[in-house]
DNA sequence: ATGGTGGCCCGGCCA
């Protein structure tokens, strides 16, 4: 089973990439985030003609998150399952060919004195009740997405660079810590210790191909589905070419239980 | 590195 995230940066203007990718690459589920969309604007038949079912939860102008899934889609649940629902769109759930899969867009934060970065550290603390009201970390369980997070400094292109800034300060880094000691493994970094491993480069100073890149979108298994985790990847070549999104997909293949 | 891009939608916000 071929599991997959990609931040999308509005479905609308990369529904073409989109569907190519999907043809080529062929995933069992597709977690999809700032697909920038209304849930009426949301192309549900086109993916049902390519054989996935889908959940959206979108509101419009900004953020959006989507689950396809060509192998079952049951218990869709937007937003959060415990306390108040976010005022945005950036959490959806499902069960997929019995895995928990959260779909997830961290807040950015913005600056670390923003009200935006407190919004971000609420959310992460949020999102691990979350996860831990819809599943049990002894099952299958994954959490995919654009975490607005790098884990390490080993997941930026120069820490110094970055000092005082969001995605790198020890509060987000600690909160996304409590979500991996609830009971998951950032599986992609687990099989690739190397240095220089990215998902995301601004669109601003050439950036991709200066090599200054951010590695924030993750995906964190329960230890049943990392035990069968056999392949991961991130797809930087869909970083390339016309109109692409700003973050590349990021991809884990699990065994059959 | 503090913005030279790109998305929303059409001036300004957001990333």
């Amino acid at each position: 089973m071929l599991l997959a995230t990609w931040n999308v940066n509005s479905l609308k203007a990369r529904f073409a990439r989109v569907s190519e990718w999907i043809a080529d690459v062929q995933p069992d589920v597709l977690m999809l985030q700032e697909t920038k969309m209304t849930d009426a604007a949301f192309p549900a038949g086109a993916f049902a003609a390519a054989g996935y079912e889908s959940v959206h939860f979108g509101e419009g102008r900004w953020n959006g998150v989507a689950i396809l899934s060509r192998v079952g889609l049951e218990s869709p649940r937007p937003n959060f399952a415990v306390g108040e629902a976010d005022f945005q769109a950036r959490v959806v759930s499902a069960t997929c060919g019995g895995i928990v899969v959260v779909c997830v867009y961290v807040p950015n934060g913005r600056s670390l004195d923003d009200d935006h970065y407190q919004y971000k550290l609420r959310f992460l603390a949020q999102l691990r009740d979350h996860v831990a009201a819809l599943a049990d970390p002894a099952g299958d369980v994954v959490i995919g997405g654009d975490f607005n997070i790098a884990p390490t400094d080993a997941d930026v292109w120069d820490p110094a660079a970055l000092v005082g800034q969001t995605h790198v300060s020890a509060p987000e880094r600690d909160a996304l810590g409590r979500i991996v000691e609830w009971g998951v493994r950032d599986v992609v970094r687990d099989a690739h210790p190397e240095p220089g491993l990215y998902s995301w480069w601004d669109y601003r100073n050439g950036s991709f191909h200066r090599g200054w890149g951010m590695r924030i979108d993750l995906l964190l298994a329960s230890a049943s589905v990392a035990a069968r985790t056999t392949w991961s990847a991130i797809d930087r070549n869909a970083r390339k070419g016309e109109q692409p999104s700003d973050h590349a997909p990021v991809l884990m293949e699990v065994a059959a239980r």
